[in-house]
DNA sequence: TAGATCGTTGGTGTAAGACAAACCATTCAT
DNA sequence: ATGAATGGTTTGTCTTACACCAACGATCTA
């Protein structure tokens, strides 16, 4: 009769939540990125690619759950700045091979460095250690969604 | 000498995966939270409002770090489906006092109960435990921005 | 060779939100 | 009591980040 001690805590929705805090780090992260010449949505895409480099433009905007012609404008901006280089495909001269270039690398570093200061500000309330668990869920959270799509299946 | 056990591990940042995490949950929120009538940004002043309520315009500008003149706009939305009351504060006659509306509260339950599937899909990577626990590093690292400023200092 | 696909360009439309100016009601300081 | 400051409101302009559509060239595939 007595099944497993069932908590039944109202599971908490953290939709809200994780918008106000984007909002709140995206506003102070626009100031400490403009000197670098890039905005947020940049730092997603150079993120991305840094993680994921020799990616297809359309599995791009998958993963990013943009409009493939506004990732055409996203990459415009990036690859004016030499942060982005598009390859033509070895296997299908159709497609463009996204990767982050060294000056692509180096200013995400930079980018990096400067958000510590957001980060301490918006993440006063919580440790070190929690901050990195933090990352470590929103990473994990991330993961599959930015695995490529080639497999079957709804993707 | 010796100083503590310096991790010296690369702090992460986690701006740009929020950001992105975000994106993904703002964009399936848009559509589950249509046929109630609201978008996103009203479920963020709906939530704060709950943790938070009888508070004046202003500090509710100051907690969204939005422009006073476009709360105004948010809670006219608000106020117009009788989800929020200002109320006058008896104390100062010119402020506002904002609060949930019982038909408020319900709607916001309603709304977070459609959440579920969302947030399903999104931290389908994440564990309930997991899930929890990034409920609870949020709502720590929102806590005192939260919290009214009446206090002398910096806000 | 015909049709589909990838990226690109150009254009339209919407929504969020910043910002400014002017206004009323109210409070506060002198 | 009068004048300045404050809270909220309205209106209006501007920017940005998108989504979406149509058309095109290059390329691949059947």
């Amino acid at each position: 009769m007595s099944s497993l001690p069932v908590v039944n805590q109202p599971p908490h929705r953290c939709g809200a939540l994780i918008d106000y805090v984007a909002r709140r780090l995206r506003l102070r992260t626009e100031t400490v990125l403009a000197p670098l010449g890039i905005r947020p949505r940049h730092l997603i895409a150079l993120t991305v690619l840094r993680d994921r480099g020799g990616i297809s433009q359309q599995d791009l905007a998958k993963i990013l759950e943009m409009d493939g012609t506004n990732v055409v404008g996203l990459l415009n901006d990036l690859e004016a700045e030499n942060l982005v280089e598009r390859r033509r495909s070895a296997t299908d001269r159709r497609r463009h091979v996204v990767e982050l270039t060294d000056v692509g690398a180096k200013l995400l570093a930079r980018a990096e460095f400067a958000l510590a200061a957001v980060e301490d500000e918006v993440f006063s309330d919580l440790g070190d250690d929690q901050r990195e668990t933090l990352y470590e869920l929103l990473q994990q959270a991330t993961k599959s969604a930015t695995e490529g799509c080639r497999e079957p299946g709804p993707c």
